[in-house]
DNA sequence: CTGTTACCGAATATATTGTTCAGTATTATT
DNA sequence: AATAATACTGAACAATATATTCGGTAACAG
């Protein structure tokens, strides 16, 4: 890819995370986007179709960054997914949180975004579908498997909600501990 | 409040309404709403800042219709929140969601609303405060009661979520199970 | 019956979106 | 170093949506 072409990228999306921190993605303006990156208006639309488009990319490289990392440095795949409990999957997740790489945190604050969100889930799914035979024993017989899934997912998503909603206080280790009580 | 007044807000309401089941909420523009609400632009605006306006009057009204009646009809509110188990009311909120009054379905699917949620959730808040005694005994003591709180209303929200997104195939009865189940 | 209030609807200012295009700068290629 | 290809600029433009204004008309309350 041309560096005119990263460059630009890096500065549009940077702009959009600025700002993403100061207000709800649907009161940003193209406008505004372009301002901060300092790009044309017309090198935005050569780069993303609509403002949405752009959230879509968005997601889509830090989901890349966040949960393909988490598999390929340092320990591995198999280490992770293979330990008896599945805390340090989780932990790994918060402790990314709280570094608060390109302003993840803005999306996912309660104030924050529904189609990010609907991403964060998907991921989530995944991850938990692989780890899925760790929360069984607790599972009751009587409820379906979709059902269950959709709850850990949801029981995730949701605690970190309102740890960030209350300041992340709390420790991710403290807030692991926390998750895996309640599920 | 003038009759005149009245009909132009149940108007509105009623064009809201319906466009909500077609479409996104951020889709809808206001020259939708007043078309199908058959009245002037004008008057749309005397009596809405602006759609978010309608949308937070509208979620006002709605909450106060669900949460109130509950505590009015039949069987009165000491019978309600006094039971045993806490059953009832969520099975009463379930029922009213199946019979979808004002098309609150459209609202609580995924694919929808961040403002309307977080009414419901606040207004859930309440209620699970009144009912949070009965939640106690599961609960582990070393779980911050803000935090605990917190998982109760994300977990209802969420199986109702759930529920609606699969074709709310299950009885408001298997679902309260459910929810009493996992929580 | 009368004064008040709400509604109409068309015109208007403003803001945002998304496209176009000619000119300029940067990059890769040879 | 020269050339061709590609990306960016920035201003202009059409299209759409928002929000306001105002004179005229209809409905309401007392």
């Amino acid at each position: 890819m041309d560096r005119r072409q990263r460059k630009t990228r890096e500065a549009i999306f940077n702009g959009f995370t600025q700002l993403l921190s100061t207000k709800d993605f649907n009161q940003i303006t193209v406008g505004e986007i372009i301002d901060r990156a300092d790009v044309g208006r017309a090198t935005f639309y050569s780069h993303f179709e609509t403002k949405d488009f752009l959230l879509k990319e968005f997601c889509k490289e830090l989901f890349c960054h966040i949960f393909d990392n988490q598999n390929d440095e340092g320990h591995d795949h198999k280490h992770i997914f293979s330990c008896e409990s599945s805390e340090p999957v989780f932990l790994h997740l918060l402790q990314h949180l709280q570094k608060n790489d390109n302003n993840i945190l803005a999306l996912l604050s309660s104030q924050n975004n529904d189609l990010f969100l609907r991403y964060f889930r998907s991921n989530l799914e995944r991850l938990v579908e692989s780890q899925l035979n760790l929360f069984e024993s607790r599972k009751n017989k009587k409820l379906p498997m979709p059902f269950w899934k959709n709850h850990i997912v949801s029981t995730f998503v949701e605690t970190i909600r309102w740890w960030i909603d209350n300041g992340m206080k709390e420790s991710p280790e403290v807030i692991t501990e926390y998750f895996l009580m309640i599920v």
